[in-house]
DNA sequence: TTTATATATGAACACATGCTCATATATAAA
DNA sequence: TTTATATATGAGCATGTGTTCATATATAAA
């Protein structure tokens, strides 16, 4: 084995510690992806403490049914939200406290400056 | 003072404590909409580390070398990295620790599942 | 100045995103 | 079953986003 070729596979090497795969490069884009809209961060600070039912979220922070039905599935999806059923409403709250976390740093971040 | 409007003073006061402001929202979904993208992590992965000049980073991550310089723009108008000259090549280095850690934490979280 | 190398930039294009509107579905009460 | 209330969903539209291509700019060497 010459040394350009050993040169190569340490390169290789080295590069495989810090190399991203695509599947995690996804998962981390579309987790950031569901924070970096401010309807989303609106609704996911309103759960950050408590459980409301859409038509609450839609009154609460002024904004229609449809919307917050949509970023709720969207949210849902991503496994940041889930629901109870109580009756004819459904009571949506945080289901991934990491990420919310990392969402509360942001702001903090953001507003202590 | 009638009893519903210090009710909804009281609501109000409430709602003020976790209200997120129009400019704190903006900051936080922008910090967010950078780390969103597969390139952009990819690049930010990248200068988490070392600096590099921009046809590095091109050669590196496999990505033409107007992709990067575009997606450096970017990132540094939002002060995510900043770059030093050395005759024609521009060195790109992280600029903001706090936003690294965050993106190294959902790197972390989607690593260890 | 000319030439080579490194990087930046603007236009164009395909695709993604978030909202609204209308309507469908689901549960409970009458 | 009919009616009312709560939520979900799909289509359509305007806007945003990321890449490519061609070209401009900047620095250094000849």
């Amino acid at each position: 084995m010459t040394e350009e070729i050993k040169k190569n596979n340490a390169e290789v090497q080295f590069e495989k510690e810090q190399h991203l795969d695509e599947e995690t490069l996804f998962v981390v884009s579309q987790t950031f992806k569901a924070l970096s809209d401010p309807t989303r961060i609106r609704i996911l600070n309103l759960l950050c403490t408590d459980e409301h039912a859409v038509n609450d979220i839609a009154e609460i922070l002024d904004l229609s049914q449809s919307t917050v039905s949509h970023q709720l599935r969207f949210l849902k999806n991503l496994r940041l939200v889930k629901f109870r059923r109580e009756g004819t409403s459904l009571y949506y709250s945080k289901d991934d406290d990491h990420i919310m976390n990392l969402l509360k740093q942001a702001i903090e971040h953001a507003t202590h400056n």
